[in-house]
DNA sequence: TCTGGGGTCCTAGGACCC
DNA sequence: TCTGGGGTCCTAGGACCC
């Protein structure tokens, strides 16, 4: 018999985080470049190695800047192929460690091992068994964070990195976290950590010495309770296996020189051909399409429309998005572009059956069979969404079964 | 700091439904 | 006929993450 052992209270989470990690595969690739600074481009610096960090090379900093701060750094292309290799390859040492692994890109990962004591040992163990899997398998290392809730985990392996093991003990967590910065906690960027530190609130346990109305008219609610919670160190959530992506998307920075209306176009046209292809590969189809710009002085502006049905297929997307940027066609003129996007949200499973209602020409009777036919096939809960979609578009309503 | 490419989630107003 | 409360979806923008 296979039960779940939960022991509550115990560090059961695990972060795993591949430090630095396409500079690593760069430097696992080609031993000229190990031990030296290096720095994945071009451009933009996509990923930099520790000892280019040394030197203040960022992320996304441009990589003219970085030569300047590191002029002795070796500059690499990207090779993304390599790099998702290399994720799935670490991925599976992920799935060989314990059932219930939920990825956050192609870098990290929670692993959740609180089941496996009797059959792997304690999580402290299976963190440094993981860490020497990784380095033996795949070339690469990694740091692991270890605690009671996901969020601290997740911090710990940012406090460890590089090359790190840090397990948070249950009795010890509020003196990890509260001397830590705000810039710490998940949720705190540029512009958060602005507004906290112009009323002098610097560190963890500043934030949670604030009542959570204060917090929650200085940042929303949705921010607000949420940093309230980290702050006291409360994190329920789960461990989740098999999350899908939501939208499929991409984009192509134009640099400074303009361009005609034809070769924005063409570029258009690559950008709904790479992400339909990738639609497909992956069995998605999506009902909202979005286009997004951004202009000379780096503002943005995003057009979106959401068509009656899902697709997946080139001809509908293409025209859509088409269409959305003949009306931005103004703005363009006036700013002056330097970037075009587009993704596809809303998405569904290509598998959802595609159900025509007969809404349009109902005499009700119609309706009530349709969705007799809805509740037997698919469930009850179906059939509120199938109402829903259904009499806004007049048409088809994709549903999986309960 | 003159800035790439891939994502997630939240907010807020208006439309619409029960 | 007028009214209310509760809820979802759509669109646009913004913050944040790796």
């Amino acid at each position: 018999m296979c039960e779940h052992v939960f022991v509550p209270g115990q560090a059961t989470i695990l972060h795993a985080d591949l430090d630095a990690f396409y500079a690593s595969v760069e430097q696992r690739d080609d031993p000229k470049l190990r031990g030296r600074p290096v720095i994945v481009g071009p451009g933009v610096v996509l990923a930099a190695s520790y000892e280019a960090k040394a030197y203040g090379v960022r992320t996304a900093m441009g990589v003219t800047q970085a030569r300047r701060l590191c002029p002795q750094a070796v500059v690499v292309p990207a090779r993304i192929s390599a790099y998702s290799e290399a994720s799935k390859a670490v991925f599976s040492v992920f799935d060989d460690t314990s059932p219930l692994v939920e990825g956050l890109s192609i870098d990290e990962a929670f692993l959740d091992v609180g089941g496996l004591r009797r059959v792997s040992g304690p999580p402290a163990d299976i963190a440094a068994r993981l860490r020497r899997e990784v380095l033996a398998r795949v070339g690469l290392r990694i740091t692991v964070g270890v605690a009671r809730t996901k969020f601290l985990a997740k911090v710990a392996s940012g406090v460890a990195k590089p090359d790190g093991l840090l397990v948070v003990p249950p009795d010890g967590e509020l003196e990890f976290l509260h001397p830590l910065a705000v810039e710490r906690l998940w949720g705190v960027g540029r512009v958060t950590s602005e507004k906290l530190r112009a009323r002098g609130i610097a560190t963890v346990g500043d934030v949670a010495s604030l009542p959570e109305a204060a917090l929650v008219s200085m940042l929303g609610p949705a921010s607000g309770h949420h940093l309230h919670a980290l702050a006291h160190n409360r994190d329920p959530r789960p461990v989740v296996v098999g999350r899908r992506r939501r939208s499929i998307g991409s984009q192509s920075a134009l640099g400074r020189s303009r361009r005609s209306a034809e070769s924005l176009d063409a570029v258009v046209l690559g950008l709904v051909d790479r992400v339909t292809r990738r639609m497909r590969a992956a069995g998605r189809v999506g009902r909202t399409i979005t286009l997004r710009l951004r202009f000379d002085d780096f503002t943005r502006a995003t057009r979106s429309r959401t068509l009656p049905r899902a697709t997946a297929d080139t001809r509908p997307i293409l025209a859509t998005v088409r269409d959305l940027l003949a009306g931005a066609m103004p703005l363009i003129a006036r700013q002056g572009i330097t970037l075009v996007g587009m993704a596809v949200g809303n998405l569904d499973d290509a598998r959802a059956v595609q159900l025509p209602l007969p809404f349009e020409h109902s005499n009700g009777a119609d309706l009530d069979a349709a969705l007799d036919d809805i509740r037997r096939r698919f469930g009850n809960s179906s059939v509120n969404r199938a109402v829903q979609l259904g009499r806004r578009q007049g048409m088809t309503v994709p549903i999986l079964p309960d």
